[in-house]
DNA sequence: CTTATTTTTTAGATTAGACTAAAAATATTT
DNA sequence: AAATATTTTTAGTCTAATCTAAAAAATAAG
């Protein structure tokens, strides 16, 4: 069983990495939880003992398949407690955040599920934020732009916003048909590039191709 | 703020004292929290010192007023949780304990009181056991014998049992009549004798006047 | 009412998580 | 590529909550 500090930690490690999957470092964790660097190496330390994060030593971390699936648990449950708060109990969804922080602590699986069933299986939190299902997986499940949707997310193609046939014949080349089902693998932030993976091949689109595919759960 | 240790312990003493009001021994919480008599000590300490227990050395420890409104505080959630998990997510009342556990250490007057809110405002929790209010009084809410409640539990007089002559003089006698609001001050264990405060005044009745009396809040 | 037993407290150690200060590694500038 | 700056790690301290072992107080028994 995880400490509510191993669990934080987790957390915010994966805030940092989803965006780009890419190695967080020391002093970036560190800032997140508001803590000092040498507190950080501490935690990470540990973490790396406990199989949660690949740490290298002077370079960062990343989460492990299990750290991941942990942390992706306590997103859940926090997103899960934030539709509650707001659906259920009338809170606005600016003042959810610190009470959901407590509430993602609560250790019963049966819980989480009931909850998520009594909510009737809400697929976005208030703010908008995806909610992982059982095992930990985000899908997307309105109709949004494919530039939208985040590392790990997935869902499949159910239209395009450019109609035009030079688009369409793009679409055709690289092999991106509707119904399709994408996921995203990373993001380039300095030109919102998209690596996805279509059957099971791995491809490269531009932003500008990424703001006109719809995809949807 | 207290942590979750502190917490615990409070409610605890709350629930080993609540009976008698009479002191509470180092040895019986310790076996009660689940840990060593020398560690019991150390809270109750440290608990002293922040006013929240009144404690002296090898006789043992009562809350305070104000250690008594923490407890109270935290029994109320525990018990609004057990109902939401039973009423709401559909638990069985002997699944609920263990995560009420968790649940009764949120920190947000607000989530408490909306979910009492939500839950059309309970008097007991799924074991029937009563909850208290914002204020952290108990108060009797279904009618039931005077015999039942506990230490602080407060109600009206709205019936008796034995409507005999002589019982119904003897009620006379003593001041208690239909709709006086009587609180329980303390029980005597070994003759269920009842000292509780009714009118300002405080008055022992035996165990079998208290098995007589109706109460409703 | 003195001895034995039980209960409670003290003293000292341990662990998790955080901190400060200093050392080591990496990055950035010239 | 050397000098400087920044980031990260290590070493050592601190606090809360626990533990064990030993001492002190209270209770029970002879």
């Amino acid at each position: 069983m995880l400490s509510q500090a191993e669990e934080n930690y987790l957390k915010e490690i994966y805030a940092l990495g989803e965006e780009t999957q890419k190695l967080v470092s020391t002093n970036s964790i560190a800032k997140k939880m508001k803590t000092k660097a040498s507190s950080a190496t501490d935690m990470l330390q540990k973490l790396a003992n406990k199989g949660l994060v690949d740490y290298t030593k002077y370079k960062g971390a990343r989460l492990s398949k299990k750290g991941k699936s942990r942390a992706m648990a306590i997103v859940r449950k926090h997103r899960l407690w934030e539709t509650f708060l707001v659906d259920k109990l009338g809170f606005s969804w600016d003042e959810v955040h610190d009470i959901a922080e407590q509430l993602e602590h609560i250790q019963s699986k049966t819980l989480t599920n009931r909850l998520d069933a009594f909510l009737e299986y809400p697929s976005r939190d208030p703010h908008g934020h995806p909610i992982p299902n059982t095992n930990g997986k985000i899908v997307a499940s309105e109709r949004v732009m494919l530039a939208e949707l985040k590392v790990d997310e997935e869902g499949v193609v159910v239209g395009v916003k450019d109609a035009s046939d030079s688009f369409l014949k793009y679409l055709n080349k690289i092999d991106i048909t509707i119904g399709d089902t994408i996921k995203i693998l990373e993001i380039e932030p300095f030109d919102n590039s998209v690596i996805i993976d279509n059957k099971k091949q791995q491809i490269t689109i531009s932003g500008n191709v990424a703001k006109n595919l719809y995809i949807k759960s």
